[in-house]
DNA sequence: CGGAAGATCCACT
DNA sequence: GTGGATCTTCCGA
């Protein structure tokens, strides 16, 4: 994506830790518009503005993997401090990328699920796969989608997401001006066994943006 | 130790 | 709208 304000240092700054130490749906608000920044050996790094994303509450929200306090070798990271990574596989064959979030071990997370390149875009096409010219919401429209387009892997499981020297860390970015009329929310996706939970308005995205995974209401 | 289910994606009808 | 791919994780027997 050429369009669109110059990437400036300030820009690429790395969220603190503290950005993290909020309840997740604030955090889920919060990223919308911020940079994920995947850095490779040797290459320039890869920027995704994060477009979309969704809060998982822990313990009391069924649809989330620490729902009533459960704890398993898989979701260990979940219960690390905010700003951690928590990076698992799903359905044997996509990776899905979350950021802990909150102040104690809750096991909230908020889980990213769509972005738009605004730096190595050729690179991202690559890693999907992907023949030119692609469709808006194709490169990483959906949580699967955008770790392949990054190359995100379960080797960045854990990583602190607050050092710009580090392979991977939120930045900056272009924070939403005016939440209350430009984020759009609804319920979250592919939580249909999660009951009472089903319906909360957890998902989050940038108004009117074309790369969400899909639309949005209200 | 077996099997069911999964915070998905894609191809196909 | 439906189903297959693919495999780790987890729970129950």
């Amino acid at each position: 994506m050429s369009k669109g304000s110059p990437i400036t240092p300030e820009k690429l700054q790395a969220l603190p830790m503290e950005f993290c130490l909020q309840p997740a749906e604030s955090v889920a608000r919060d990223l919308l518009g911020r940079y994920l920044v995947k850095r490779v050996e040797g290459e320039q790094p890869l920027i995704l503005k994060i477009i979309e994303t969704e809060a998982y509450l822990g313990k009391t929200d069924r649809a989330s993997h620490a729902f009533a306090g459960k704890k398993t070798p898989r979701t260990e990271t979940l219960y690390l401090t905010g700003g951690h990574a928590y990076i698992y596989l799903i359905y044997g064959i996509h990776h899905c990328f979350n950021v802990v979030t909150g102040d104690s071990t809750n096991g909230e997370a908020v889980l990213i699920r769509a972005g738009s390149a605004v730096q190595g875009l050729e690179t991202m096409i690559r890693n999907r796969g992907l023949a030119t010219p692609i469709r808006p919401g194709q490169l990483a429209g959906g949580p699967g989608k955008l770790c392949s387009a990054l190359a995100i892997n379960r080797d960045l499981n854990a990583i602190r997401l607050d050092d710009a020297h580090a392979d991977l860390y939120l930045a900056e970015g272009e924070p939403i001006c005016d939440p209350k009329k430009n984020i759009a929310t609804g319920p979250r996706i592919g939580i249909d066994y999660a009951e009472e939970a089903r319906p909360w308005p957890l998902r989050f995205g940038i108004r009117g943006d074309l790369e969400m995974s899909r639309p949005i209401l209200t």
